[in-house]
DNA sequence: CTGAAAGCGCTTACAG
DNA sequence: CTGAAAGCGCTTACAG
């Protein structure tokens, strides 16, 4: 059904049903609600590309997805993050535009989005220290939020994060806390700025209570329970830690099994603090979880990025704008100190 | 930039141009080549809203996500599989439209996008065994494409499956053959018709060996690590078996785990053979894997669909197509005569 | 508060 | 082989 059938049967000029079903003021308020009720009951919905092509606007947030990368992308975690998006989007009758495109043709994906009129605006994913997105995303003039930061994009522009630097620097200290010195960090890529600002937290916290970072203790790789197992392996074999940071659930999951197998008691012989991105298929959360973690969901945050972005995209423009969520620290079964 | 710049800026009608960058055959081939050339040049691209709506369909594909429900759908399968989708679609110049909805509001999603004419039809995912989205589909008369089967419905409609049956009755005729009996299946939930299909070929193998089912043996819930680890734990309480089935590399890598805990080596002490969805954030893939497999790259599975839904979209109505993919049987190190 | 008309940027019969 | 014109289904100044 069109606009102008719906309009002539409820007897009104399609001016007027537009205007009502788009809640402008001019129209008496019975006449929408009546109006309202009668397009929910004949199954009445404007033609969304008609719509955005009288609006101007699509009222659409795109999500590139790099493929084939060395980051591959296509993970747990995206998968909740887009929950979130989905879930905002909803909210706000807007719709996604998923895009999956080799790495190296990410800055043509933008453009051709941007110059068919198909999104309204984009949401920047896992960004690098240096990420080149911000600044191409400003010379094209799509509107964007990114997920993280980019400590090397100069100017102001939005973004949604979480408050990585902080939890890492708790969670270290907590560590301290309880009596461990030696204190390891299996982290994630160092190219993307919050494994970066990760880092950086532990760091801060070492230097503060004047224990020295060894950087045998250090590693930074792929966000997956192999790795975590790999790199569990090489530090229980050499000068042992008492305690390893987990830059993710699934590393410490792979930490988990290779402390198993090397005999020792998670949280007796070995503590285990991770990064929990609370994702609804790993769930952490029994009432003692068994990781201790510093718990932030990824899903929130995707929720967070499509409000700031869909604000960006319909209120026009005006000064960017940030978001610090913070990591709670939820204490578990994997921690407690030195033996 | 708009047709009508464009076509001045060559020196064409709006007709000529259109026609030349949408491969008519009227247009000569030499304009044809130069027009798509100034195009990419100067970088027009036409607007997206505009084409569908003098065209009448939209070229995109809907992918609704459940969410909240009992089978939660956020999981790593999903994002494999879109991405398997959005390989096809950048082939084909199609777009993916992602809507997440509570799985109670999917039949209302399906008729929203269809009457809003976001979508020019939909990827059914995750189909139960009776599931009521086919003939919600027929009715609405949006094209679909089931990912897997629906048995229960009647009457035709395109699909695309992995012979899930044929593959366990071959991983257990190969269990069979290495001189296992006592062979235990930890299948994905049987609500769905996958999970069915699955027990089916299991149930067939044992059958035709003369070797009767043992309900005791046979588990059927989440695809998970959590799920594969306690029904591992349970098995290995009771009467063992030598050797399990698994529905997925999540649940065997949990039966891993529970085995090593219980001091038993893997593939010698107990077989594990699994279905493996090849999924590239959980590599099953060295020289010699982890997992002896039934492997099947969801993948594929992915952009298979979203080909025979585009041909349907864009050919009009026909007859429906089917599309029956074959596992391969890959042996691995987790498999061997019983002890 | 309501309506007739123009316009959003394309595609495609229709006429040449 | 090419072009002028109508039409896709909306929204929104403009006029009442």
């Amino acid at each position: 059904m069109k606009l102008k059938d719906f309009a002539k049967l409820v007897g009104m000029s399609a001016t007027t049903v537009s205007r009502a079903l788009n809640g402008h003021p001019e129209v008496n308020a019975q006449t929408r609600a009546r109006l309202i009720a009668a397009a929910r009951q004949h199954g009445y919905q404007p033609n969304a590309h008609a719509r955005f092509l009288a609006m101007g606007h699509a009222s659409t947030i795109g999500c590139v997805i790099p493929i084939g990368g060395r980051n591959e992308i296509v993970n747990p975690i995206y998968a909740d993050f887009l929950a979130g998006v989905g879930e905002e989007c909803a909210r706000r009758r807007f719709e996604i535009n998923l895009t999956v495109v080799p790495e190296e043709e990410q800055p043509d994906a933008y453009r051709a989005l941007s110059s068919k009129g198909l999104i309204g605006g984009v949401i920047v994913q896992f960004p690098r220290h240096d990420d080149p997105r911000p600044a191409l995303l400003d010379r094209i003039g799509l509107p964007y939020v990114v997920h993280g930061r980019v400590t090397g994009h100069d100017g102001p522009y939005s973004w949604v994060d979480v408050n990585n630097q902080r939890a890492f620097q708790r969670g270290t200290e907590f560590l301290l806390q309880l009596g461990h010195r030696r204190i390891a960090l299996i982290n994630g890529d160092e190219r993307l700025d919050f494994a970066r600002r990760r880092r950086d937290g532990y760091l801060r916290a070492l230097a503060d209570a004047g224990v020295g970072a060894d950087p045998a203790l250090m590693a930074s790789g792929e966000m997956t329970a192999a790795y975590g197992y790999a790199q569990a392996r090489r530090l229980l074999g050499g000068a042992r830690p008492t305690a390893i940071l987990c830059a993710a659930t699934m590393i410490a999951t792979g930490v988990r099994q290779a402390v198993e197998e090397a005999g020792l008691v998670l949280g007796r012989d070995l503590s285990v603090l991770t990064f929990d991105d609370d994702l609804s298929y790993y769930a952490n959360r029994e009432a003692v979880p068994v990781f201790s973690a510093m718990r932030s969901p990824v899903r929130v945050a995707g929720a967070r990025c499509a409000a700031l972005l869909i604000d960006r995209i319909t209120g026009g423009p005006g000064d960017p704008v940030q978001e610090l969520l913070e990591a709670e620290l939820v204490i578990g079964r994997s921690t407690a100190p030195p033996a």
